[in-house]
DNA sequence: GAATATTTAATACGGTCGTTTCAAACAAAT
DNA sequence: ATTTGTTTGAAACGACCGTATTAAATATTC
């Protein structure tokens, strides 16, 4: 007695969708209750129903997105111990850029996370602590890898800082401008942006490494 | 019969300052137009006596946030043509993360431009064009100072958004998070980190020159 | 100082949005 | 088949917000 689906496809999924979409396209703010059920094709009550109110919706879909988008591409990237640390550099980078410039549906992640970061809601302090924090210290264990591990700790960690800022920056909207006027970064220029920010941070490394 | 000032400081200065404030702190979508009258101490009317509507007050307090801190913090940091272009590019840099780490009445520009960057609204196109778009072009003339101006054109720009995108990162509230708990970077600490920035791109720019 | 223009004040309108309500439709259990 | 629990549907409530209105108050000009 614990399901009743009267539809085929579960409603509390299609809310769940139609609000990834909804909220990584508009904000939290500026994204209505009515516009996502009218998406899902449920009725508005049914947000109520299944996620109480909309603040409780958000938290979800974040929760659901940055889960989806890690499973899509997990921050090892594929690359093992075993690999040399610049090439698990390398996969880290790649990984983290397709997180957020992947088309389709794990792409409401590096949206609505870009909003997270510059308007906080409460939901990210749980996320940081569980997810982007741990992300960033293996970030941390790569470069000491790199660079050795008698660097200044704090020096290390802007060199991570360096690296998530560029990966960061690739990931919003205007700054395409600056390059094209494609509205997507395709993701044969994905690879190139990985070349060169790969290219470019080991650079930088290995000139640290010498000190 | 210009100007009727019945109170000392300017109605239209006091609305423009707590906008600043209020839209720095809220975004556009969360900020009230009743919350800045009430924090401008002026009637609810004067908002659109002055500026007619919500959006073109904000859009006269984000030129105007704009204009303040390029007036403070100059593009070229106070540097000049005859420096060494390792030179520029630290004042370069120095410049950038002080327009949007200064704490005080410029601060505003640096949260309302992170918001802008992230979700857009129509201003922004004007000043990609008048203002960002030529100072990155500005940024570009420098590195290839740097690595020579036979290197392909896109790689230069890449190393440009590298070097912002670095800068960037450094500019919002939670990767803070990563470093320290306090809420804001001290001065000497925005010092601390143009050096890394610096250091960290030099260093990455000398082996692309070599290429 | 009277006439005119400018600015401020108090209030209300219209619309949107999140949420609630309550009954109907449906599924599961007995 | 009846009962019980679950899910959906249609409509409305209550609050908030941007904006408009209108008159009073204050400057400015002659």
């Amino acid at each position: 007695m614990k399901k009743a689906n009267r539809t085929g496809a579960n409603a509390r999924e299609r809310i769940l969708e139609a609000a990834g979409e909804i909220f990584a396209e508009c904000g939290y703010q500026k994204a209505t209750v009515r516009d996502i059920c009218g998406k899902a094709a449920v009725n508005l009550a049914a947000i109520n129903y299944h996620f109480g109110d909309k603040e409780n919706l958000y938290r979800e879909t974040l929760r659901n997105a940055v889960f989806l988008s890690y499973q899509k591409y997990p921050p090892d990237g594929g690359a093992t111990g075993a690999d040399r640390p610049e090439d698990r550099l390398r996969a880290y980078i790649r990984s983290f850029l397709f997180r957020i410039l992947d088309p389709g549906r794990s792409a409401w992640f590096g949206k609505i996370i870009s909003r997270e970061i510059i308007e906080p809601t409460p939901v990210l302090d749980s996320l940081i602590k569980e997810v982007f924090y741990p992300n960033f210290l293996r970030l941390v264990s790569i470069i000491e890898d790199i660079v050795g591990r008698d660097k200044d700790p704090e020096t290390v960690r802007f060199c991570a800082a360096s690296i998530l800022g560029q990966c960061l920056y690739f990931g919003n909207s205007k700054t395409r401008f600056f390059f094209l006027n494609k509205k997507r970064f395709a993701p044969e220029k994905i690879e190139g942006i990985t070349d060169h920010i790969t290219r470019f941070s080991i650079n930088a490394l290995a000139a640290i490494n010498k000190t």
